[in-house]
DNA sequence: CGTGTAAGGAATTCTGACACG
DNA sequence: CGTGTAAGGAATTCTGACACG
């Protein structure tokens, strides 16, 4: 209610403190975001600021690292996710184009 | 689902984004501290942790503050409504005992 | 009472680099 | 490639205290 009840997306968590949750060290969750894993916001001064989500997309790195997967891969896994996602979206944005277009204009 | 997913309880922030988030000072928060108004957890090292609920609380604070209102009766207002969650949680416990004590124990 | 501030110290975080493998 | 570490500096946080009102 603050602002945004998005408690999951919101970026406050510090390193160190992501370093408790995760189990991972500074040094790990920071090579993950050199190799495009993560992506913290900044505070004004640069400090690098989570989310939970951030973290759980971080627990899910350190599982497929264990396994023995490649940053580079999991890179590559996460963008074709990515790429799954936006098509499914093109695709229903697409249908409801030829709906309106047929039926015409209608809220919702 | 990393372990809690009570994203909004899980204290998390440090005094610093506390303080972006709410436009309080840092003074202020901790102020609030010592007047038993907000119970942030701390690091290992002794370092003060809050949660969005901490967060939402301290705006309430800041809202009443402005208003005029003295931390005491801030202080006074939370423990009266503690009391009466409190109450009301006992009858219902209250309640399910004398039906259970009539027509037997049963799950749920 | 509620808040600002200067004080001193300890822990935090940052970056770039060298190391190993 | 992925991670550890020492390096140096800047910002963060902590406590206890003095100040004002």
């Amino acid at each position: 209610m603050t602002d945004n009840p998005s408690y999951k997306e919101r970026k406050v968590i510090t390193i160190g403190v992501v370093s408790e949750l995760t189990g991972l060290t500074e040094r790990q969750i920071r090579y993950y975001e050199e190799r495009k894993l993560i992506f913290p916001e900044r505070s004004p001064r640069g400090n690098r600021k989570y989310s939970f989500a951030d973290v759980e997309q971080l627990v899910e790195i350190a599982n497929k690292r264990e396994e023995g997967v490649q940053t580079y891969e999991i890179r590559q896994d996460m963008l074709k996710a990515q790429r799954l996602r936006d098509e499914k979206r093109n695709r229903k944005e697409l249908l409801r184009g030829e709906i309106n277009a047929r039926f015409g204009i209608q809220k919702n």
